[in-house]
Order: C-alpha cells, then structure tokens, then sequence
DNA sequence: TCGGTCACATACACAGTGTATGTGGATAGA
DNA sequence: TCTATCCACATACACTGTGTATGTGACCGA
C-alpha cells in the first residue's frame, strides 16, 4: 500500500512471512493438531509472542496459511481455464488444473484434510466459498447459462455436488502414495468427465 | 455373552451406556471440540474416573460414539436395499434409505461433520471403511458384477467416487435446516440417480 | 467373614492456548 | 542530538482440558 516502508515495517513483514511459511510447512506434516504454536514459533526464530502478535490465535494462523494455498491454486485453476472460450472446454481445463494441484501435497492436505479438522466444518465452508466453492459454482453457472446443464435442481444443490465430487478427487488424491498418483489422478479425471457427460442436458 | 449377571456387572453396563447416550448427545450439539469429558460425565451423574475406566480416553469414546451410530444406520440401509433383488433397485432403495437417515441431525453430524474434525481423515477413513464406506463399496461392486457399470476405472476409484458424491448429500442434508431438508433431500436423490444412470454401461 | 476384585472417585502432572505486562530498539519531533 | 513515543516482540502467568496414578468402598466368592 504505502510505498516506503520503514526498517521496521520491513522486519515486521519478514517475520509475518516466516512464521507463515513454517506454519505452512508444519501444517502440511505434523496437521492441524499436532503443531503447536511454540513449534511455527521456534520454526521462525522468534517467541510465540510474535505469533499472537501477528495472529489472532492459532485457527487465524491456519486461515490465513489456508488462504494463501487457495489464492494460488485458485488463480492457476483460473488461468488454465481461461484458455478457452467455450464454458465446456474451459471447465474441462480448469478440472485438469484442478488434479494438478491436488498433487501437491501441502494443498491436498491443508484444504482437503486438515482444514475442515482444525476450523471445523462450518467455518471451513465459510472460507472454501471465496475459494474452490466460490470457483466451482462460476463453472456451474456456466455451464448451467450456455445450456450444457439443465438446472433440474437448485443451483445450490448441484454447486455442492460437484463440489464434492471434486472434493474426494482432491482427497484420494492425498491420501494417494506418489508413485500411484498419476494414475488415479488420470482415473478421476476420466470419471468426472464421464459424469459431466452424463448430466449434460440430451 | 454369559446368561447371568451380576449387579454389578449389570450397574457397570448402565453406567457404560448412559455414558454412551449422553456422549452421543453432546457431541451431537456441542461436536467433539466443545464436549469435555467432564460434561459428559457430569451428563451421566458421574465423574471423569468413570469415562476413562470404560473408554481409553476421548477418542475411544467418540469412536464407540460413532460405530453405534453406523451401526445402526448400515443395518437400515441394508435392510431396505434387501427390498429389492435386481443390484440396481437395490441401490437406489439403499440410497433412498440413506438420505434418509441423513436427515436425522445427530447422524448427520456425527458422522459427517464431527467424524473426520475429531479422528482425522485417516483414523475416519478407517471407521468408515467397515461402515458406510464398505456398504458403498458392496453396493459398486454389485452393479458393476451385474454389467449395469463398466469399470473404467478402477474399482477402488469408483468406490471413493460414489463414497463422496453420497457424503456430499449427507453433508449438505446436515447443514439445511429443517424445513428445507425434503425438498434439498429429493434434489439431491434425483441428481444422484441421474448420475448413475449417466454412468450407466450404453 | 474375610480377602480380593471391580467400578468408580480423587488427586495430580502436564501440555497447550490465550492474555497481561515488560522491554529494547527504531522513529519522530524539538 | 536529545528525548518522548511507539511498535515488534519477549516474558510470565492463568486457565482449560486430557491423561494417569492412586485411593476407596461396595460387592462377591470361598
């Protein structure tokens, strides 16, 4: 925001940073649960003063790790369906990405598995719906609009359908050893494109 | 087991059960961060020494929490799927009996949202594997025998697939309110049936 | 009736979160 | 350059909740 940045400021957003970057790397190994505060905090090199100074409390700190994977991934998911037109082709690209990420171990596991665990389940849906929630239902729309989707149900009812679906992509995915991922990866894909297919309107 | 008992085995039971009915209560209100076993054993006009005389700790007691609660639930489910011998009525009774089930709060809850919060996806997983996710995985492997599904991809994947689009429809029963649960009910059967049928082989 | 056992209570240790307060170095004004 | 202020963080403490070790009285078999 303001330009010039005192030295203060700067240690500040260093250390602001670290505390997130450890806690993001803690999370996604030891969970939710099983990090404590005085670990991100040695971690970082600082005391857990530092992290209630910058955090509310534990559950803010893993919001705002949670927020910073999502903003990524939902910005790569967008990207990649931004290259096509057709709401179909750019839905099929953005579930491609969509794996992709999933693969990655520190996403899987913080948004798929801790998340919902350390905020519980509302408060997790409250964030998901700025995110992977709030991304799926632009798809759906989508596809409902173009008239690829008849909206036999409520629109709410078939977002959190496909929500899930992609949810226990996104969890087999986790729980998946490396060597296999590929595979399922290319399982999921293939089964969620079938059921895309099969609710396509005639 | 053994015909006669004593009156202490017989007080021992009791108070066993009353802690299970009353665990089952506040974990169902409250979920498993906000109950203490204190509440609990204040609940069942005892004290924390009893919980852990019956149970190995908190975890132990929701976990008996949640078998008797899946229990009960798979043998509904099974007994209305047995309605039916064709594999593909059988499933769709099953279904109908689930959602169900699913609109019974403490169900719900239990099983879908405190679930994975209080035992971790992994240790969930475990749980379900002999419960709600052996029964689906019993109803896939029926369908796909029957040649009403070709398995594209591997069983397990269909498993898990089917597993969460149902656990989706659980969820999402759980968070609607009352009034609005037979009608987001039927959606959610439709849509799921329409899904099936579009997986369906030809 | 007497010794053992079982069901549960009591007391304590400990980890982890959150909060209230202290402190030293940076910064702004004179 | 001296000083007052403030901010980033450290330190110290209170509290909640789990788990464990030990105590105790009612019951039960011999």
């Amino acid at each position: 925001m303001s330009g010039v940045k005192s030295r203060r400021e700067l240690y500040s957003e260093a250390t602001k940073a670290a505390l997130l970057e450890e806690a993001t790397a803690l999370f996604a190994e030891h969970g939710y649960a099983g990090t404590s505060l005085e670990q991100v905090a040695a971690a970082s090199q600082v005391t857990r003063g530092a992290v209630y100074h910058h955090f509310a409390g534990k559950q803010a700190l893993f919001e705002a790790v949670l927020e910073a994977q999502e903003k990524l991934a939902m910005e790569e998911i967008a990207s990649a369906a931004a290259g096509a037109t057709d709401p179909w082709e750019s839905a099929l690209l953005g579930l491609d990405a969509f794996l992709d990420k999933c693969c990655d171990p520190a996403y899987g596991r913080l948004v798929w598995q801790e998340g919902p665990t350390a905020l519980g389940w509302h408060r997790w849906r409250e964030c998901e719906q700025e995110y992977a929630y709030g991304v799926v239902e632009r798809f759906v729309r989508g596809l409902i609009e173009a008239g690829y989707w008849r909206a036999a149900e409520s629109v709410d009812t078939t977002v959190r359908f496909a929500f899930w679906m992609l949810g226990g992509a996104g969890m087999a995915l986790t729980e998946t050893p490396e060597a296999d991922r590929p595979r399922v990866r290319d399982e999921w894909s293939q089964l969620i494109r079938r059921t895309l297919s099969g609710l396509r309107s005639q």
